[in-house]
DNA sequence: GTTTCTGCAAAGCCTTTGCAGGCGG
DNA sequence: CCGCCTGCAAAGGCTTTGCAGAAAC
């Protein structure tokens, strides 16, 4: 088939190197996979496997859902992507290196989502290694409670 | 209806607390749900809807799995339990308080659930508070990674 | 040329919902 | 008694799977 359109406002590089390590894997380089990870590069994080379908149906009308799940399957096998279980269905992610790596903070109260430096679950994975023995990989994390913006307002209310 | 049979080999006095919420709440306090209530209590930690399900099953052969989601919604709702998205369903977990809290550490290998405790989050959630300005909540919380058996056995085909 | 991969369709989980009757307060 | 709650059945989402044809190598 003919490649119409991929697009990447995002991160070229990793992007290009997960295909390389799809390659030696041993696994097709086919467009419908090449798209995903495209999809997935562009938007950054958090994706739904039917956010990653419609986004590659702009470029190629006959792509199927189907596909999408079978690629994810084949990237988390492949430890190229992660993912992540929430309610109402799981999300998508590319593992990210360096700088790029993050962890998210949901509020409870606006459900916004807010980045968290890596560093900041460094100790506790130490600390988790050394007296326990379990090996923790948190190449994704997320925290759950109330923003800075949400816990004023409800101090507010707790006052009044 | 006549409850059957209630047996509680586990946390009866949290049990009663919350129970005694619901009640305070101005919900109803049907034998059901107080069925649900035991089996969370009976099989400590991380329960499927079906394994509650199945438990109450046998002192009451009529339950249905609908009213299992629905006094879990609930107790999720009045914040006495906690949902845990995994891949293939949620499990559930009545909130400990003190000295039963607890967080789950799970082998991506041999997907043993392992019980961490609540200190190890500690130094965590207070730089993240001070430094950051978010809240986290992290009465359950779950680790993924490589327990120590399989840790071994990896590195020993590692080298092989 | 093979073998893998895709698109399509159908099925499989887990979970939710509508409704009529039953039970708790 | 009133209104909430249950059991039953059916539907709703997300995800997986079987199969024949198409595409990658």
């Amino acid at each position: 088939m003919q490649i119409v359109a991929i697009t990447n406002g995002g991160n070229l590089v990793r992007h290009g190197e997960i295909l390389e390590a799809l390659r030696k894997a041993g696994y097709r380089l086919t467009p419908q996979r090449v798209m995903v990870l495209s999809a997935m590069a562009k938007g950054k994080g958090h994706l739904s496997a039917d956010e990653i379908y419609e986004e590659v149906r702009q470029a190629y009308p006959f792509f199927d859902l189907a596909t999408v799940y079978r690629t994810l399957q084949l990237l988390v096998k492949l430890h190229l992507a992660t993912a992540i279980e929430e309610a109402g269905g799981a999300r998508f992610e590319l593992v990210q290196e360096g700088s790029n790596q993050h962890h998210h903070m949901v509020c409870e109260e606006c459900n916004g989502v807010f980045d968290l430096p890596p560093h900041y679950l460094n100790a506790l994975k130490e600390q988790v290694m050394r007296e326990v023995g379990f090996e923790p990989h948190m190449e994704h994390f997320t925290i759950h409670g109330l923003c800075a913006d949400c816990r004023e307002r409800e101090e507010k209310k707790a006052v009044s």
